[in-house]
DNA sequence: TTGCTGAGTATAGAAAAGTAAACTTAGGTG
DNA sequence: CACCTAAGTTTACTTTTCTATACTCAGCAA
């Protein structure tokens, strides 16, 4: 019987987020979002993703609050359902906006990206910084991660 | 046959990026790695993942120069292998703070996140924010996404 | 009333992940 | 020398996820 302990991280909020957004395609249909897409078709044709998944992951969405369905109606065609992001899902910008800097630095092609993010009005570039609290920029070496109010240690076996 | 073209995003770097951190387990492999963990014994019993998944992750990881392997040795024992974070590997600092904070936010339990992280030296909070190259903080609302030098369109089918 | 369309559901097979335990390897210890 | 340990590999099996395709459903139109 081992008397060490370890941390439980089973209330990581890392681990939770990905619970979530974790599946696969679930971060592209965001992406689809983002890019305006709204329709079941729209995310089907661009993704390539299986109809049943892409159902699935679009009624967790909708479960999480990451989007809400409303109804648009073509001339001629009945109403149909659209999918449309939340304030809940717009939080996730932050951490798609570090996913995409990583892949643009590393995975792109020689000439470049294949979408730019700018500021709406500004045009500048924009991505995704570390800062604290008092407004400094922070180095990735310089965060320090400690015990928060629901830290716990597991149990010994 | 459809005329329609839709965009090619093949080459989205949120896609290939996911390529590399997005299957289960190796965003959790990071996080401990961040936490202090370098042995392989470390990270299995804390994320109480399979042997052979950890291994293949981890394998993965130091292939995309995410990790790389140094050795240690403890004292009456023979020198073994642990794994070690690259300036790469550090680069997807922001992507992960930007799931932190978001299951912090919305996930956390009702005492608050188990672990929190501050800026070293200030001890100030720190968190993932957007800003654009002007250094103005952004909304997520007021981010503007347009085709890139890598764009493409797919052929109509 | 028959067909068309977008938005799904159902189902079956393939691939990946999870589980558990045995086996391997290479140095250090008694 | 046999034994111990951490770090894996291997194997066998179960469960879950993924993929592909067929099918259903509800209105609109001819």
């Amino acid at each position: 019987m081992d008397t060490r302990l370890d941390r439980d991280m089973s209330n990581c909020s890392i681990a939770r987020t990905l619970e979530v957004v974790g599946e696969k395609w679930t971060i592209l249909i965001l992406r689809e979002v983002w890019y305006g897409s709204s329709r079941f078709g729209d995310f089907e044709r661009v993704l390539g993703c299986p109809r049943n998944l892409l159902a699935a992951r679009l009624r967790m969405l909708v479960e999480e609050g990451i989007l809400v369905t409303e109804t648009y109606k073509e001339p001629g065609s009945r109403r149909r359902p659209k999918y449309v992001i939340t304030p809940k899902g717009m939080d996730l910008v932050p951490a798609v906006m570090g996913l995409l800097q990583w892949g643009d630095r590393y995975r792109a092609d020689p000439e470049g990206p294949a979408m730019l993010t700018r500021h709406r009005g500004c045009g500048a570039h924009v991505d995704a910084q570390i800062r604290c609290e008092r407004g400094h920029a922070v180095q990735a070496e310089d965060i320090e991660s400690v015990p928060g109010p629901a830290f716990r240690m597991k149990a010994a076996e």
